[in-house]
DNA sequence: TATAAAGATACCATACCAGTATCATTATGT
DNA sequence: ACATAATGATACTGGTATGGTATCTTTATA
């Protein structure tokens, strides 16, 4: 099971780079050389970045990627929805379909509960505060 | 998201029927009639209860399933184990790759701390307080 | 005006999930 | 004895999501 997926991954780690790097703005092949992840797949997640307004662009040489907000205010829990939809534990959903039973399902209760507490913790998780306390070093 | 898979959820809800249903023995055929699921797979699903020590199983004519064990002792973490394998809620693999950051990756202390609540919350529930607190009313 | 960047989209391989399908074994009732 | 009704074991399968590629277009700069 993966809470967060590589897009995901990949999108927090693009953004941490970002704020390190302290430039102004920081290109596809530089965060592909310095992080070392498939060029076109780590293109097409800060396309999406940018469409959600998490990134400026600039087209054209020279260009690339700029924070759009500041990292104080950029979640993972935001950045989770945005590669992966609402951030759910269980989506009673199998095989396209959901659960019938859910309205008298006995385990709802219990999920709901550590789904609420995830969901608190991950919104409340910002870049600017992985980036303190996180072992960002080598 | 599914932290817990359909086969879980079968065996969850087929032991909380044989629990209720306060028989020495039920069989595949009652438990699909009375909870609407495909017959083969729930067969598949109760052996492997009986593999693992959960059920005790009687073969032949008026044959079936009985539980092994006590209800308060059957715990929801430990069925997800026997269908899903150790609960994680990052497995930090994928394509069958596992993160080579893993060592330095800054989001793994907060999602360790997620997923050791869950497990927590999750073992420490039993099918016997499923039922009691539960909404398994129609 | 060549070049180097992002934007947009279509495509693809693999793994996993939720099952089926079969055949073998074992106990029971008549 | 034997048909029947149950579980045991295991192989197979279709659909979907994930983690990517591959291409082509557009835009800015030196
Ligand atoms: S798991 Fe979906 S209704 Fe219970
Ligand atoms: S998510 Fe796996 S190492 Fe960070």
């Amino acid at each position: 099971m993966n809470l967060i997926t590589r897009n995901t991954d990949y999108a927090i780690r693009a953004l941490c780079y970002i704020v390190k790097s302290n430039k102004n703005m920081v290109s596809v092949r530089e965060l592909v050389e310095g992080l070392k992840m498939p060029g076109p797949f780590l293109r097409k997640i800060l396309q999406e970045l940018s469409r959600k307004g998490i990134l400026r662009s600039y087209k054209g040489k020279n260009g690339g990627f700029v924070l759009a907000i500041r990292p104080e205010k950029i979640y993972v829990g935001e950045l989770i929805e945005i590669f992966q939809g609402p951030i759910k534990l269980q989506e009673h959903i199998f095989r396209k379909k959901i659960c019938p039973e859910i309205k008298s399902c006995i385990l709802k209760k219990k999920i709901d509960e550590i789904e609420e507490y995830t969901i608190s913790e991950l919104n409340s998780l910002s870049i600017s505060s992985l980036l303190k306390t996180g072992r960002q070093d080598k």
